[in-house]
DNA sequence: TTGCGTTATACTAGCAAAAGTATAACGTAT
DNA sequence: ATACGTTATACTTTTGCTAGTATAACGCAA
């Protein structure tokens, strides 16, 4: 049962080519891995497993059809991952669309629901 | 893997309170009941099971707070339900709704993704 | 009182998606 | 040669959701 009148206006966006191809949890990743260069780090960052977020970036490359990193096995560091100009460009992209989508969408909800009252 | 370049917007809206509330499937279910006077042939007429639309309405009459349907058992025709005023309220106020920010989206995703190119 | 069509609800089963486990390969440094 | 941290990938397990099945109650009509 939901509290009495907490009512709330929610959505998910993404792009999608049979499949979701990009939203806010891949874009978040990809960020921290720009920043810190490595995809293990930046998954055990936001207590993702090293499995599930190399399985995203794959699917995503996938059907996407361009690679979204760079990736260096071995070495002194053991290796590391950098993130595409591609993927920079489609996250420039993204977050400015999400932005402006957001503000839209809140605005919507507001004319339709808040000013008059939602019960009857 | 994805066709190569079809990449698409795609989202998802709805009202939500602990779990979903409201979005298009409600919404279209409810139309039909409206004309129909019966959930289990409104259901039936979009290929549901009379047990998958009354548990999709039990769920939101319960996160909304008011009840959608006010309904009839038993009797010559067998019972039937009818939509309750609130409910054809909020379903004014979501088509409305819902329109206007389709429309929003698909104007954004034009002028982030499609003006310039999303391959890079 | 039997039958019919509807609402009302519990219980069960199956399935797809998500996530964990295990393991290999790689390349530098010590 | 060994160790280390990373990427790469198959395989297994679990879980959460979806949906069907079954059954009861109800009220009118024949």
């Amino acid at each position: 049962m939901g509290d009495e009148n907490c009512v709330r206006l929610a959505y998910k966006i993404w792009l999608d080519n049979n499949g979701k191809v990009f939203g806010d949890g891949p874009y978040d990743l990809l960020l921290r891995v720009e920043q810190i260069g490595s995809l293990s780090k930046a998954a055990a960052e936001i207590g993702m497993s090293y499995n599930k977020a190399w399985r995203l970036i794959r699917a995503i490359e996938d059907r996407l059809g361009f690679p979204l990193l760079k990736c260096k096995v071995g070495g002194a560091s053991g290796g590391g991952s950098e993130v595409t100009s591609q993927a920079r460009r489609l996250m420039q992209q993204y977050r400015a669309f999400r932005e402006e989508a957001e503000n839209a969408l809140e605005l919507l909800y507001a004319k339709h629901f808040n000013e008059k009252e939602i019960k009857g």
